[in-house]
DNA sequence: GAGTGGTCTAGACCACTCA
DNA sequence: GAGTGGTCTAGACCACTCG
């Protein structure tokens, strides 16, 4: 799994871009500059480029140059992201508060969706995930012991659970619900917010191996938070 | 604005694709058949692929060939969906009631959206759709007059606008934002909602012809619809 | 071994912008 | 006119698959 080329380029560019080295609106070294710099072929260049803009990370303008996007505060609304890079690519700082980190015996909702006998235990996790030191998620999940056995031990705090569980259960399938709820008391309370203000709830199911690894639910602050998505029908 | 040769050959499968000419699973000519047809390099033809596989049209295996990709089962989340079919499958009755159906001067944030020259007209729809007599959604829409000219005459109360939009400015992209707010207080009235309860507000842009055809707000109630969505990850 | 896609090179011409 | 990105060429080497 080595890197080729264009996409080391791309990774120094978006490292630099999360880094927040290079700023939102920044002009970015032109393409036979990092040419040089790379010691590549233009094309090459070119291609890394390209897939950035693509990826709206960098704006480029014809006859002009390319320059770091401005950030939007938004995201993808049915793909699978780790909220830490979300909202690294906002040129933001995610910083996460354990709240829970243990086991418990699943109730008879949660042996359903596990399909697992009675008395089985199940991992659980309530994390508080902030950009800039502002709650943002809140993010409650059960974990299928068997698909992630060292899930108590992880330092939750440095990496989020998402990026953990796609390392060690790699996704198989996903599933969400999305609705609007009244914030739970004491996660209103986590956040900061005002009592039953809106908050978006997403459900979230992750399937590996054929069986459910993970049962997600995140809360957003309906005043800090939006969900996007963005197609294309596909008979045209 | 003429087209450049990738943009030609990609074009080229794109309709072959669409007009069932190459049928699902089938293999596509290889990149070098690709080069002779076009009579072009086969970098050339390399971008067009790889930007259809980035589009999810094809599916590419390194040593094998190139194949017509399987449609989709994308994510349902949030789908372009007319509210009747959708209560109907649930075997359920729908209604609509039309609050409001007239034409307004668009404000500058509308001007901006829609690309409209100052004190421009707009179409301006608020229908409130029941199921089995519960308020389940209210939409609120603005329509471009240059796209649906006829807009105004028609009966919401039988044909619900999107269906009727469909019909006369064929779809060609749509994007989405999802968030929770308190419902605004005249909604929450005609919804017989509690003063600020927890909605859903689905925020939808549809373009037509290179243009937005419409601008809705879409509002639910937070205590009785939820958006669901699956969808398997493309690749690794 | 023949064929496939993945990637790269070292040039090139163009339209565009900006000073 | 110097600099930028958009695109293209005619080769090349590689890892891979399949018969």
């Amino acid at each position: 799994m080595t890197e080729s080329p264009y996409q080391a380029i791309k990774r120094s560019i978006a490292d630099g871009i999360a880094s927040r080295r290079y700023s939102a609106g920044q002009v970015l070294p032109s393409e036979h500059e990092l040419c040089r710099t790379f010691g590549v072929a233009r094309m090459t260049v070119n291609r890394a480029m390209r897939e950035l803009a693509a990826e709206n990370l960098v704006r480029r303008v014809p006859g002009v140059g390319t320059f770091v996007a401005e950030p939007v505060a938004q995201s993808g609304l049915v793909e699978l992201r780790n909220i830490a890079d979300e909202i690294a690519e906002r040129g933001h700082r995610h910083s996460a508060q354990v709240f829970a980190l243990g086991t418990l015996v699943a109730d008879e909702v949660a042996r359903a969706l596990f399909a697992l006998p009675a008395g089985a235990a199940l991992y659980h996790s309530a994390i508080l995930h902030c950009e800039n030191g502002t709650p943002i998620q809140y993010e409650d999940r059960l974990v299928n012991p068997a698909l992630a056995p060292d899930y108590l031990r992880q330092d939750f705090a440095r990496m989020t659970p998402n990026e953990y569980l796609v390392q060690v259960a790699p996704v198989q399938e996903v599933a969400h619900t999305v609705q609007a709820v009244a914030a739970p008391p004491d996660i209103a309370r986590h956040m900061g917010l005002a009592p039953s203000e809106p908050c978006l709830l997403v459900t979230r199911r992750t399937w590996s191996r054929d069986r459910l690894a993970a049962f997600t639910k995140l809360y957003y602050p309906g005043s800090r938070f939006v969900l996007t998505g963005r197609f294309v029908p596909s008979n045209r």
